[in-house]
Parts: structure tokens; C-alpha cells; sequence
DNA sequence: TTTAATTCCTACTTGGTCAATGGGATTAGA
DNA sequence: TCTAATCCCATTGACCAAGTAGGAATTAAA
């Protein structure tokens, strides 16, 4: 699960990229996406130290995207914030440790399972941008119409 | 990131399942998979509850897998434990809560991409069993070789 | 130059959860 | 009856998430 702090910070992005080229006040963010304005305020530093947006100080301040949406994923946002994707750290790429109590690493079943389901995940958020997501992403409907009809997906 | 409860779990799921018909102590599982004693017991009634394994008191007591290992998937263990596969509840089939900050959940784009990644997760972890993941699943490296080529996959 | 509106900074609170531990009750085999 | 196991209940300590509070620094417009 992602924390609030997380799904703040994505939905932030995602309102930063339907104003292309513009800026907009974090009071605005906050208002229109309901988000305490403090909360975001905090957030959007997070967002400014990863580089992935700039701010403007004063009157007629904000944040602005410092790249074009087709060029920022949820994958990095989300590492940003909360870190790895993997279910356990052992299992992932950017963000590894190794399991204290795991005698040997290469022959853990649970580890080939989670950086199977890892590889997945980061397939799609790494793939994903804010632009693409506003477009609607057909592709999107196409996956979940296909995997709707597998009775192993059934839950989740 | 799964809790350190349910990588307990896991591991101690993957133990019963390689004494395939017999039963095993709280304190011999502990002792192999390095996990306190006294933390397994309590998830080992957590297990128990969700139907998982049975258990025998008194001497000679243990627990045993209440199924074969081909038919417990590393998804339910995962729900039982620590709830959804997805990044947000919005985005859950079994845990589904409607997010309260979102105004129109049908067009919200990042609910979208989420439930892309959700069934991607849960495609993997509701058809991987216990005893596939013993076998070694060659599946599972050919999967890992695909994605390692391409550069969006690299980080995670 | 004043004023208003913004980002920025530091600190704090509150509540909840995770990871474990301790002590003992219950059950069953030798 | 003795021993060794599961079971049950309660508690602890540490940590962190989520949000709040108040104000300092900065900037543009009036």
C-alpha cells in the first residue's frame, strides 16, 4: 500500500500535468484534488528536493513539472516518496538489502517470487507517464479486459 | 513493502511445504527460518484463523499445511496477513474502499494505472503455488531475463 | 515603499501499528 | 504424573505516518 503522503504527492503531479506549460499555488492543488493545504505544502518539498518539479517564491508564486509529462512516470514519484516497489528489500533493484535472517539468498523460493512480481509492477509504473495516464490509456482497459476473464485474477 | 509478519509467514509456509505430508513445531520452523519463537506462535494463529494450516496440541503437536502445497498461492497468504495487493484501496478487488478525497473514482487517471499494476501483481502471486515455487520455476528466470534488457526495468 | 501573497523552515502533536516479549492455561502423549 | 507442545491474553517500546502551528524569507503588484 501506498502511503497518503504517496497518493497526495501522485495526484499533485497528475493535476501539475493537465496545466502543460503553466504553474499553479499548492492552495490550489489542495483545494481542487482535497488535500490539507499544510500537508501539501510538505509534500510538494519532497517533490522540489527530487527534482521533479521547481518552485517559484512570492506573489504569483507556485510549482511547475520540470519536465514535460510525457517524461515522468509514477514509478519514480512513487520511489521518491515511499521507496521501493518490491515487497521486500531483498527482492528490489534500486532500493536492496539483504534479509538478516536469510541463510542463502539465490536458493530463497519466496525471493524468486517477489522480484518475479517486482520486474512486473516496475513494468508498468516505469512505463506509465503523466501524460499517458490523462490520455486514458486504451491499453489500460485492453489488460484488464483480458485478465478479467482468468478466474486466478478474479481476486486481489 | 510486505510487514516482517508476513515475510514470516511466507517462509514459514515454504517450510511446511517442503515435509509435504507431516507436521512441524513452531519452535523447529523458527529455529531453521530464523524467526522468533514467540512472533511465529502468534502468526501461526493468524494462519490457523485464515484456514491456511492446522494445527495438533500436546506433545507431538505442530502445524501442517490444511492443503496440498500446489493449491495454496503466495496471494492468499499475503491477503490473509497483511490485506491488499494493491497500491491503493480504490484499486482492490478483495480490500476495495473508495479513496474519500477523489471526486469521480471513473475518471481518475491514477486510479487506472493502479489497477493496471494490481492485476499485473495479482496475475503472478494468485497462480504461484507453494510447491511451484519449490520446484524452482525456470518460468520465473525467463521472465527476469526479458525484462533485465530493457532500459525502463532497470530501476525498482 | 508598503502590502499581500506565496514558498520555505522548524517544531510539535497525536494516534496508530509493528515487532516482539512474558506468563500462564490447556492439551496430549510417554 | 511428567513433559512438551499449542493456545490465549496482556503489555511494552519504538517508530512513523498524518497532520498542525507559527512564523521567516521572498517576491510582485499597488
Amino acid at each position: 500500500m501506498l502511503s497518503q503522503r504517496c497518493k497526495y504527492a501522485l495526484k499533485a503531479m497528475v493535476d501539475l500535468a493537465r496545466v502543460p506549460g503553466g504553474s499553479r499555488r499548492v492552495s490550489d492543488i489542495a483545494e481542487q484534488e482535497n488535500i490539507p493545504r499544510k500537508f501539501l505544502e510538505a509534500i510538494m518539498t519532497d517533490l522540489k528536493k527530487g527534482l521533479l518539479v521547481s518552485s517559484a517564491r512570492g506573489k504569483l508564486g507556485g510549482y511547475r513539472l520540470s519536465r514535460p509529462p510525457d517524461l515522468i512516470t509514477f514509478g519514480e514519484i512513487i520511489r521518491l516518496i515511499d521507496g521501493p516497489l518490491a515487497l521486500l528489500p531483498c527482492a528490489s533493484r534500486n532500493f536492496y538489502r539483504r534479509c538478516e535472517d536469510c541463510e542463502d539468498e539465490t536458493t530463497c523460493a519466496l525471493r524468486r517470487v517477489l522480484i518475479d512480481a517486482r520486474n512486473e509492477v516496475a513494468a508498468i509504473l516505469d512505463r506509465r507517464t503523466l501524460a499517458a495516464a490523462l490520455a486514458g490509456s486504451s491499453q489500460s482497459q485492453f489488460a484488464t479486459a483480458i485478465l478479467a476473464d482468468d478466474p486466478a485474477v478474479s481476486a486481489g
